[in-house]
DNA sequence: ATAGGGTTAG
């Protein structure tokens, strides 16, 4: 595939070129040799020995098959500390990784390298992450502690405990470092929010590859650093698909979507391809100021692509059509999708409900349930904001009650915020106030501002003062407070309080924000 | 026969 720019429209033309072996058929000829391998093991386990079994085993853990692989590795006659390590790399439950673990020591099977180093990676993002210091000792203990695939899952392990002197120890007592070693040590300074020792730390590096460079620009894009980002993505002599990419999702996520699109073009010009991480990304900045044709123009270079089968991608083509307004599309990719997770339905169903469609988010809910797919947290915010919009008060009283009781969410404040408006904008006053004064914690400014607005639509002024203490003692000064009070004093004609509003909300300096819309080509127009 | 560091969606 060849992509151009062409009179303002992303152009992708097909390159037609002699195929060689592809991967897929690389992958076929694996398969072929597994299933020889199957056969073989199959006829006589028994005369197989450790390594026969532990070849078996991986093969099956790399083809997903890992049921079968733990029930061979439980039938093993004999096991190593290879067939320990194999099994663990398959798990990705930690819970079930941690019991295996020490099953593997009950056995007196002696832990090695590969044994923490996939222990500790299948910990990161998870609870279990705090026994890291506990497996650092063990691994000081046995005398690990210098292997560099050890040391930089102990690296990230303590960049995620916000440990720096952990992270730290531990690219110290490593005594041959290599660049994943330094780079770890850069990524780490990085999330801990120490820019300077990051960047001394990539200056100190005896050789940097583009990895490196990446972290950098990532780690500057996280500090909200957005423009030394750039000037170090500037200095990269080498770039590819992923630091692309990486520059272009900061962009997006500062807002800057004409830099985005900007860099994204350069990209194409420097005769780099996008793949379907890049392609998230700009859907992700469509979607963000409703770039309808750019998003349309983006899905026809990944359907010719070829690249769209997987849901992630179409997640965000059904979010970029949604917020553009094209429901029916996003409706349209959403009936085709094969794989649905809850990302994906719970984009649909917001979709429905930004869309006014409440009815019919309602029955995707139900289908999300009856396929078996969990709702998580945002689910209920988007399910609840459908029957907001469609003021289906019994409805949103029932899942705001299930949501605890059948899958175990507890009601957050996005919860109550959504509750609190959909009560208030049917004109359950008296429901909105319960609801308030019975939260389980203290409102925030959406929960004090659906209140307020509610009593500015059915003019009740008590409830609305009550609304606007509770903004004031947030400190959250805006104009809108007093605009509102303004119309409840209006409305009972205490003209010096109207007076006395209207003078406040000059002092905040609050002036209404003008609506705007952005024409996607001016922004490739503008580029050439 | 086993392992690490940079990019994706609500």
């Amino acid at each position: 595939m060849r992509y151009q720019v062409r009179q303002g429209v992303l152009q992708s033309t097909r390159i037609i070129s002699p195929a060689p072996i592809s991967s897929s058929t690389l992958s076929t000829i694996q398969d072929c040799i597994n299933n020889d391998a199957r056969r073989l093991f199959d006829q006589n386990p028994a005369s197989c020995d450790t390594v026969a079994w532990n070849s078996i085993i991986n093969g099956l853990i790399r083809h997903n098959q890992v049921q079968r692989a733990h029930q061979l590795f439980d039938q093993m006659p004999v096991r190593n500390v290879v067939s320990w390590n194999t099994m663990m790399s398959g798990l990705s439950d930690p819970r079930q990784l941690h019991q295996l673990f020490l099953q593997m020591n009950r056995a007196g099977e002696r832990p090695n390298q590969f044994t923490f180093s996939t222990l500790i990676s299948g910990f990161l993002n998870r609870f279990h992450v705090i026994l890291v210091p506990q497996l650092h000792a063990l691994i000081l203990h046995l005398g690990l502690h210098s292997n560099v695939f050890v040391a930089s899952a102990l690296m990230r392990g303590y960049t995620q405990l916000r440990d720096r002197h952990g992270l730290c120890h531990v690219f110290d007592d490593v005594l041959i470092k290599d660049v994943s070693t330094w780079n770890a040590l850069v990524v780490g300074y990085m999330d801990l929010g120490f820019t300077v020792e990051a960047q001394i730390a990539f200056d100190m590096m005896p050789e940097v590859n583009i990895i490196s460079w990446t972290t950098l620009v990532n780690g500057y894009i996280k500090n909200r650093n957005i423009n030394q980002a750039r000037s170090i993505f500037n200095q990269m002599t080498q770039k590819n698909v992923v630091s692309w990419t990486a520059m272009i999702k900061g962009y997006v996520q500062h807002d800057k979507y004409v830099d985005a699109i900007q860099v994204f073009i350069s990209m194409l010009k420097s005769g780099t391809h996008p793949n379907h991480f890049t392609f998230s990304t700009l859907l992700d900045a469509c979607a963000g100021c409703s770039m309808f044709l750019f998003g349309k123009q983006l899905h026809s270079c990944i359907f010719k692509s070829g690249m769209c089968c997987e849901v992630v991608l179409l997640t965000s083509l059904i979010d970029m059509y949604t917020k553009c307004g094209d429901i029916e599309a996003a409706l349209c990719i959403f009936g085709c999708m094969e794989n649905k997770n809850t990302v994906s339905w719970n984009s649909i169903i917001g979709g429905c409900a930004r869309h006014g469609l409440a009815k019919r988010a309602l029955r995707e809910f139900e289908k999300m349930t009856e396929s078996g797919v969990k709702p998580d947290h945002v689910t209920y915010i988007n399910l609840l904001s459908a029957c907001v919009h469609g003021g289906l008060v019994e409805e949103g009283e029932r899942h705001f009650h299930s949501m605890g009781v059948t899958y175990g969410i507890q009601a957050a404040m996005k919860h109550y915020t959504c509750m609190v408006d959909l009560y208030g904008k049917a004109g359950a006053l008296d429901k909105a106030e319960k609801l308030v004064k019975e939260m389980p914690f203290e409102p925030d400014a959406g929960v004090w501002g659906a209140l307020l607005a509610a009593c500015g639509l059915h003019s009740c002024y008590e409830l609305g003062e009550f609304a606007a203490n509770g903004l004031d003692n947030l400190a959250r000064q805006n104009a809108s407070i007093y605009s509102m009070l303004m119309k409840l004093h209006g409305e009972k004609g205490a003209w010096s309080r109207v007076i006395e509003m209207r003078n406040k909300m000059t002092e905040t300096s609050g002036k209404k924000q003008k609506a705007g819309s952005r024409i996607e080509f001016l922004l490739i127009q503008n580029h050439k």
